[in-house]
DNA sequence: AATGAATGAGCCTTCATTCAT
DNA sequence: GATGAATGAAGGCTCATTCAT
């Protein structure tokens, strides 16, 4: 599949590929259950014994979009995008949150990408496993490292990690609330050109937070 | 089951209720394009037409479903929950992150409300515009005001606004990504028993984004 | 049911009177597999289950109907309507064809008796046995005397019969091809004014036909 | 079955074939209402979602059953049906009336075209008006030009349209009243053998009833 | 006498999947 | 390698009917 054949017949792999693209704004658009292999078969004007030709069934299917999903937007925007060598703590956790946001928020392709994270977290697939080890954890820890930084060395893995999710949490409100933000307070939906001031909210708001004497007075 | 009983056992409910009430269940389990009324019937041990008789149609029970969920949630964990008149404002912030961590995380009855809550930001339904009006917006008003007179009076509104927004999503989290920490991070999952703790957490964190001072105005 | 009761309770007998009434109006609309009991019932102001109180099925209320449409029918247009005593055969075809027809196409109550005696010549059910016993024979043999009277004493009792249908067929066109004539050829649709003319045109051409001369030779 | 043969029986028909010639009987039977796809399905030894493959929905399979019948129809027994050219007036009178009684009578294949056009009369669906504009009106319009060139030419269109009416209404009678006819009066129901004769009484008498002098021109 | 609740059988339709070509 | 035809298993919904009250 990923090595060079010497004479790949295009037509097969545009289908493929067709299928995988169009399969991902389906999924998107109307959740795994809801799409049908007949409507995805027709816009990728395929035949509509393609799916299973192809790929084996639905569910295989799914897996490979979310696959080739993530391939493409962990490209497009690495965890730490814009940030030179070197940079403080504070400056990495913007870089983290911005494209974070950016990857949840963006309209560029996959734009369907942050819309089917959020379907798996909702109504997990086997795919829900893939993305935990592929990307979840691996993101997770880097914020983790950063925040540790900023806690200091006395705080505890619990309030690091009590810290992290907070700052996940702030980003992710704006993926997973979007329809209800658009519907209810539509002047507050973040736009593209708004996403930097965001990204500074987050990262103010976050890094006082960590900051914050604990209870304890352990700090 | 035909003799009278003191107090009657949920089986003994009415028909109407005893749908309503496995719907819940079964809705935010499968969610409502895969949850069958066939299924639904037979849980709620009633007739296959039971559903067309006392609602009309599935999506005209989902939406009773819904309002029914809400209305026995905001009975059990009103945003007040646990505070005395007078208190100060931080005071009403974790009262506020607490009961609402209730409502979301409970398992006690309707515990589905929060994941069908979840599903309705991800996938709309008619539904959701119930729940924006008569739900969302009165509490997410409730925190506004706490939030502003946290903030100042010099706090603008947009920053109101987007404090706000951090509370919240720090607290949607462990909605809406339950099965992913579950999976990738169980340890970190809250329990009903640190419940409190964690409301402590976002409290603390929130209180000091609030008060961090902003770009304009360091000095 | 026909005998006085000492105290008939009015509201009883205008429910079932009721019932009849409007299921005809019903029937006649959407035959009778797409008539549903309980649109009748809602139609007629009463309870989903009166028709099965008060005629026990669908298929006994169906009964029921077409005796009550036909017990009406045939006291409002008599198959001698306007004819005085030693009238002319001539002037009884005329008022045969004159009544039948105001008996197909008349608007008044019960104007659906047309309809459901089309239906039942198309799609027959039990009722048809007792349409042809109590009123098409007696009206069918009422005819035959007058075309036998008209045709002359040599005239075979087959020729009899089949100009005898030649007349029915004439008349009965207007009302099993009504629709088609509406939609089609809506300028010679007759209407009630119109009435006389149509009958005269039968009788003269019926006339002709029956006193034509046969192949034979035989008048 | 699945070795070739000379003349394949029609089992060997396709699917959708078999659907279109076993739906057509079944809904002249039963009625579009009554009719089930189910059924249809089994009686045509096809699976039971093969409607659906094959012409969408049921409604759209009864068109195709429709169409389908009037295309098999009108080849088998055109209006002109042996007469040669240049024949008289009355001849193709005749002719005309013993291809409509063919058409209408014939239990050769589709035996079930008259009793659908019999239902759409009484019961319209879209069909009707496919079967007025491509067959009733050119069919409708060639017996008017043959009425027209016997009543003469001072004959007003009205007194065409109705003669030809009559001649119309005296065939049908023996399709729409077929049910009543077997029922009540057995001896008169026509065959196929008898059709000449009958054809020729009805020929014999519209002749008559076209020439027979008019109110206004008696003299 | 009359009703509201409940039932069971069945209908049309949908959809992922398979198979012969 | 790829497709058009066909399939079987449900799914939501409708409706006449029954039953306890």
């Amino acid at each position: 599949m990923s090595h060079p054949t010497p004479t790949p017949a295009p037509s097969d792999a545009d289908t493929r590929t067709r299928l995988l693209e169009v399969a991902g704004e389906l999924f998107a658009e109307q959740g795994y259950r809801a799409a049908t292999v007949r409507e995805l078969c027709t816009r990728a004007g395929a035949n509509g014994a393609a799916v299973h030709y192809h790929f084996g069934d639905k569910a295989t299917l799914y897996r490979a979009v979310v696959e080739h999903a993530f391939r493409v937007a962990v490209t497009r925007f690495p965890p730490d995008l814009g940030v030179r060598p070197g940079a403080s703590a504070e400056e990495r956790l913007e870089a983290f949150v911005r494209s974070f946001l950016l990857r949840l928020l963006s309209d560029g392709v996959p734009a369907w990408l942050g819309k089917i994270m959020a379907r798996e977290m909702i109504e997990p697939t086997d795919a829900l496993e893939h993305i935990i080890g592929n990307t979840a954890r691996p993101l997770f820890e880097r914020l983790t490292g950063i925040v540790r930084e900023l806690a200091g060395p006395d705080a505890s893995v619990e309030h690091v990690m009590r810290c992290s999710q907070s700052v996940v949490g702030q980003c992710l409100f704006y993926r997973h609330c979007r329809e209800m933000i658009r519907r209810g307070w539509p002047e507050s939906e973040p736009t593209i050109e708004g996403l930097d001031e965001l990204a500074r909210h987050i990262t103010r708001f976050s890094l006082a937070g960590i900051r914050a004497p604990r209870a304890g007075g352990r700090a």
